[in-house]
DNA sequence: GGTTGACCTCAATCATACTTGAGGTTTTAT
DNA sequence: ATAAAACCTCAAGTATGATTGAGGTCAACC
């Protein structure tokens, strides 16, 4: 056994270790758990110590902010996970269907998008009176004052 | 001809104009102008005028900015569209054509990154031992630290 | 010709997501 | 036992993408 499997083991993790392991640095490990996203305790000393699964947290947080979701978002669904005890397969796995979701979602978004840019943008009716960018009345209905390609979704 | 569309074709629109028309405010247009990704120029009385095509980069900047393109950006590809003509439907073609391609890459990444999470964040793999997320050696390579889950694609 | 709305500049503020640095303590290794 | 490495807190700084407000000017309408 390695001497890092041995530290994974031995389940008392400094901030060191989880930083070089997740791949965030000390800072942001510091940052994550003023804003809630993480946890540890003291040790006699005062320096942090985490459990093992704060780096399947911090990669769940780096994945999903790679989605393009923010901290509050990723806290809001990391606190369904359980309180009390580790999170078990189960528990990591509910989340991973709740982020799928939402990536599929926004995959679904940004495949509109593109249809979107290539009909609307890619257009060739720059004729002023006839483009939907141009020409909010046929295209987004009165209430709206035109344009405004892409509130009609998600954002 | 309605008032609007009269104002589109005398073709020296205000900010407040351009603002409503767009859905952006009044002063997301000025720090647009601050940044170089549009332009105006200035009657007698140093407001602002704009030309028409100035609503057409403004959605532009819109539906990029909502594929996670960042401003910095979005500038050096509107800086490929002619300076000194008013960009044709072919120069707003080979754009939208650009934003394509990113786009696609975009969905392509973020579908490996669903792909990904359902295999390694949603896996049982809970032992400390085996997963990838906890053990970097049969997963990234040891020039790494581990756990860095994205880092191998674009960003 | 005056009032109202639209416009001007510039500095400050906001939100998100961190990093950096100062000044000091703890842990680890020799 | 001591020096280096790692850790601590807290305030300030950075970057992006804007918004807000103060103080003042310009334009449109009656």
């Amino acid at each position: 056994m390695t001497d890092q499997q041995k530290k994974l083991v031995e389940a008392n993790l400094t901030v060191g270790f989880v930083a070089k392991r997740s791949g965030v640095k000390v800072s942001a490990l510091h940052f994550y758990e003023t804003k809630g996203l993480i946890r540890s305790w003291r040790n006699n000393g005062n320096q942090r110590r985490y459990k093992p699964d704060v780096l399947r947290r911090v990669a769940v947080i780096k994945a999903a902010q790679a989605m393009g979701i923010t901290l509050e978002e990723i806290k809001q669904t990391l606190a369904t996970l359980p309180d009390k005890r580790t999170p078990t397969k189960e528990d990591w796995s509910a989340l991973s269907k709740n982020w799928q979701a939402q990536l599929d979602e926004r995959i679904a978004f940004m495949q509109r998008l593109r249809d979107r840019v290539d009909g609307c943008i890619g257009c060739g009716c720059l004729s002023m009176t006839k483009c939907p960018i141009y020409n909010k009345d046929d295209y987004l209905g009165d209430t709206q004052s035109g344009a405004v390609l892409l509130n009609n979704s998600q954002e």
